[in-house]
DNA sequence: TTGTGCTGACTGAACGTTCAGTCACCAATG
DNA sequence: CATTGGTGACTGAACGTTCAGTCAGCACAA
């Protein structure tokens, strides 16, 4: 039911601390995580935590830590041979469809974690090496589609900008607002736009800009699919 | 130095406590506002606050009122003939390219605020309220676009939820990770992306959609500057 | 006098953190 | 083998602080 093998059986005591954290977090949300809360969520003391951690803040960061090398070792890397598939199985993995409640917690969770960088140096830092991996991990799939001539010579650092930051928003606005049911059409809107820049002009690739004109609402048609991957659900992914 | 006339010189008591809530929120984020601080903030006391509002929570969202009623009637609308330019105004009215410190404090604040929204239901509200009047404005806009005959027939409302969700993102991440120089670059991107999609086949539009490329930093060329606003610097523009 | 805007002192609860001490275990010593 | 000393994981009970919220009462206007 957990994240990772990791988190349904813990190793040792730091383990189980990041799983009860993961849980904690999930139940309480950032705001209503207290200390007293991430213990009750394993057999061990409160006092035991700071046996381990120097504080709060230092078992977070921790955390953060734990989740982003996790987040880096699952997410899509070398399964596709066409740039484009490899874009949309990325986008994807970060912004499923569908949330299922734990993950949909988690989620929010890490919102309001990534929003607290707004004010903590240290979470600032975490946040801008976890979103330059996520950057630079899109930025090579373009570069990759330059050079294989399925993409325009666009700028793939400025590509990858703009998804990432696309990513952040809709991960933002689902945990924010009642937006939920705009996400799908969101993430198929986005395919559609960044394929409009990146074939174009009928210099090569098979997408029909225009195809999801008429689809209000929900999938516009069946161009996914193709790519979803099997274990796209066991896991958090975020950044 | 504030946002509004009405913060330099509030005309009345809860137009002072507004006003003193946008300088805590500057001076200490969300993580550390209290309401000690906000009464820090004007010559009444700490008390009177609950003379006029029934809690902390209420001030805020009354807070967030005010700021939304502030935003809607300054965002810009009318000035322009020209559905792209006026799409770029609206970006760069919410997503300037430089934020003074003030802004750059308030931005935060509010990026904080609306993390909230991930585990508060009158936030949320507030938040899913505030985005819809955002993705309307935009709808209208790309609407008249098309109407007019200078964009392709694309669905108003997704290139709307594009648009939002991008911008949205834009003031997280620029919040919460060490990104301020890719912003300039982001909108740009974002422009050229959307005109791409927008005019595309050479339909209509003069828009070159690979004028930007090379530029790797900064502003691309000299395409922006016709649509700046005079007063896009006065005022938070926040949503 | 009655009411209104306002204040300073106060309270209760929540929470991070500390600390003295227990327990299981292991290695070295006699 | 039995004893001793030492170590690290772990605990329960506090401590100190921070904060939202309360309340009795003051000053002044009608």
């Amino acid at each position: 039911m957990g994240l990772t093998d990791a988190f349904d059986e813990p190793a040792d005591t730091q383990e189980a601390v990041m799983a009860a954290t993961y849980r904690a977090l999930c139940r309480h949300g950032y705001a209503g995580l207290t200390i007293q809360r991430i213990a009750d969520e394993f057999p061990k003391s409160k006092s035991l935590l700071y046996h381990h951690y120097e504080s709060k803040d230092d078992l977070l960061l921790e955390f953060l830590a734990f989740m982003l090398e996790h987040f880096e070792s699952t997410v899509p890397s070398r399964e596709y041979d066409d740039a484009a598939a490899h874009l949309r199985g990325i986008l994807g993995y970060v912004l499923p469809d569908t949330l299922d409640p734990e993950r949909r917690e988690f989620t929010r969770a890490m919102v309001e974690l990534q929003a607290q960088a707004a004010h903590d140096e240290a979470y600032r830092e975490h946040f801008t090496r976890s979103s330059r991996f996520f950057h630079d991990r899109i930025e090579t799939v373009v570069e990759c589609g330059i050079e294989e001539g399925v993409f325009r010579e666009v700028d793939p650092d400025r590509i990858a900008t703009l998804v990432v930051t696309a990513i952040d928003g809709a991960r933002f606005r689902r945990s924010t607002a009642e937006v939920e049911e705009t996400v799908p059409a969101l993430r198929a809107e986005l395919e559609a736009t960044l394929e409009s820049r990146l074939f174009a002009d009928g210099t090569a690739g098979s997408s029909d800009a225009s195809r999801d004109v008429e689809g209000v609402d929900g999938r516009p048609n069946g161009e996914r699919g193709v790519d979803e991957r099997p274990d796209a659900s066991d896991d958090g992914g975020e950044r």
